[in-house]
DNA sequence: AATTTCCGGCGAACCGGTTCGACGAATCGC
DNA sequence: GCGATTCGTCGAACCGGTTCGCCGGAAATT
């Protein structure tokens, strides 16, 4: 069976004459226009649809649909005198019909952190690594804010079946968002996981595995009173798997080591991070090392380190879950699990499709554990000078 | 006239009775369920449309759309009726069928940088405002790679008409998806402008100006020999007006008070921004501040200056256009121009909003110039030991 | 009491695709 | 040379909304 190249066919690159290419037009918009450098017979504007080109071609609105889909045979110089018109008229068929028609949207909902105030690097890499994908596939990528009235843009997104499926970002240990989707049994996949993943699609980080490498690292330096910097309080107290797990590691793994410990947690932001080291270290000035999971108060921490005349790594160790972009950002750059933020978006997309393409395979996931890798952070406990003989640094003075 | 309260009346807050109400539902998808919690009388898995309203509530199904959307009068009671069949449902109408019925998509598009190896702090800055600010309206944004093959993408929205309208981002001074868009006369706005923007709508940052501002911010600080750290040559090459503009403004106002000069282009992350200063100091050696753009490479310039033995600002000020939060992860922190990025993407939708609601108006725009942030990475020239008797800095020790 | 106005609701057509059953012509088998 | 397939195409129904024209009955007008 022959016909022309289509958007079903996202694989078939060129040669494939699986379905017509509505592709190489010369305008954006299906519409003849009034004069200037329309492509055809340039009359009144009127819209290109199928009919239209049914029309033109002097053939069925059905014919023209199965020379586009390839879902039935059609004659070679049928599907060439249509193919001739599409190009002319630079027609390209309505998403919104056919979506109504076929039941897919072909778009995926991505369903942003519902702690909305803003976001941060990470979150970045994921929905890149997400739309791009997501194209490969031919699916558009739909984002969805469920910041304030996160139930609301929820219901839109589902309710409204203006997605295929949904890929949920930031999950918590109990999720009710998670809960509902399982419930109607919409297809969707998780980037996190909640405290009862089994039956459900995700791709997650091992966070309480990646916490405790950092723990053991330090101690295998020597460190002994370490500090954990946290996310956000809300984020914790909402039950943010990744800031529960990670605390959960660091917890274990310094127990495990006989580590001295104190946790914070701390604002998405450079000057909350730069506050925290603060706390820290006038908590427990013998501090020599912290284990972090906020990218975003990163800078803060190690501009509150270099106020407080703590050098990194001779006098103090920083190390953590981060994305490597950010990792390399900071001098000296910091030793850390690196984030595979890109390879997540990817991973959750792929099952996300496989889910969509196959409605009763069993639940898949993906959990990952990256190493932790050696930049330029840490260090032996008690290289530098002792910790409580510490001198106040140059000012940078703040404004 | 009364009607239910809808999605066509995003403004109205509760008491309003202009349309029925369909978000307080328990459920998220409009399909009775089998068994277990479901709304009402719990039978197959029948889809729940206008239809299966209409037939409940004992009405025709133009009287439920009416009651909806309140363009006629409805009684009170009929209307009740319906509100509680709707209530009881779940029932949530299909966005599809909207969409085809009255030809608008309530979604924007949102169309990505054409360069998409990575996105910049500043992209995601732009993607949260514009969504949120787009929630505002109710109006869902899907996202464009535009990335390779952008042409592909940039037809699937406008051409299967899936979007209203569009929010372009990175510019070029000649950018022909712009051209597009203007010759058929499609809604959209830039974020940035054209070489020619006057017949169009855009809301765009005045770099010109802006670097010209940090040149002169430098030459009243006595600096003499200063650098410019650009977008990556390829942005450069390929006419993006940042890159373009700020090139501009900054060596207008070099040439104007007499400076000595040397620009660069850097690639945008943070191994690249060390390599670029490298260069710097290695071209010239006297170099005694910089300004740049580039908003990824920061942090490597940091490092650069810092394995250069120059102290920032002490020896060597630093000073660009940066958003305010990247500005203040580094240290000390970044004396910036700040990137309003969220008021961007709020006003480009406002406008957008605008445009769409009156087809008609003549084209508007915002032109933001904020004012130079003072913050700790600059100072006096000289300041510091002579610029020629740099000791290298301890190493960091880069895996 | 007869006539006009207004209100509320109904049926049908439409938006632009997809898909199913059927049908005529060409091809096959024997 | 005739019935059974196969192939290519067509018409009609359908997806789930919106909207226009119309109509019956109650209220208002004279």
């Amino acid at each position: 069976m022959v016909a022309v190249r289509a958007y079903r066919f996202p694989m078939c690159s060129g040669k494939c004459a699986q379905g017509i290419d509505t592709r190489a037009v010369s305008s954006y918009l299906p519409f003849t226009r009034t004069g200037s450098t329309a492509p055809d017979q340039a009359c009144e504007g009127v819209p290109v649809n199928i009919g239209e080109i049914a029309k033109r071609a002097g053939v069925s609105r059905s014919t023209v649909s199965y020379a586009l889909s390839g879902k039935r045979p059609v004659s070679d110089d049928t599907r060439e005198k249509i193919q001739r018109v599409i190009d002319d008229l630079g027609y390209r068929p309505n998403a919104s019909a056919r979506a109504l028609a076929n039941g897919r949207t072909s778009t995926i909902g991505l369903v942003f952190p519902p702690a909305g105030d803003h976001y941060t690097g990470m979150q970045l890499d994921f929905i890149g690594s997400v739309v791009e994908a997501a194209a490969t596939y031919d699916y558009d990528v739909l984002l969805s804010p469920s910041g304030v009235d996160s139930d609301r843009s929820f219901q839109r997104l589902l309710g409204e079946r203006r997605v295929d499926g949904a890929i949920l970002m930031e999950i918590r240990l109990q999720d009710d968002r998670v809960d509902h989707l399982l419930a109607e049994d919409f297809p969707a996949v998780c980037i996190g996981r909640t405290a009862r993943p089994e039956g459900d699609w995700w791709v997650g980080l091992d966070h309480t595995a990646l916490a405790a490498a950092c723990v053991h690292h330090l101690a295998d330096l020597g460190h002994r009173r370490i500090a954990f910097v946290n996310r956000p309080e809300r984020l914790l107290r909402a039950g943010y798997e990744s800031a529960h797990r990670g605390l959960d590691g660091f917890t274990k793994a310094a127990a495990e080591r006989g580590l001295t410990v104190r946790t914070y947690t701390c604002e998405d932001d450079a000057p909350s991070g730069q506050a925290c080291v603060e706390r820290i270290l006038h908590d427990d000035p013998a501090t020599t090392a912290l284990v972090t999971l906020n990218e975003a108060a990163l800078g803060g921490l190690y501009r509150g380190l270099a106020h407080a005349g703590r050098h990194v790594p001779r006098d103090f160790s920083v190390t953590g879950v981060v994305a490597s972009r950010w990792a390399e950002t900071v001098t000296p750059q910091l030793t850390a699990a690196d984030v595979p933020a890109a390879q997540m978006g990817r991973l959750a997309v792929e099952l996300l499709v496989e889910r969509l393409d196959h409605p009763d395979v069993p639940p898949r996931h993906h959990l990952l554990a990256p190493p932790i890798s050696l930049r330029a952070s840490t260090g032996p406990a008690g290289a530098g000078r002792p910790a409580d003989t510490h001198r106040p640094a140059e000012s940078d003075s703040t404004a």
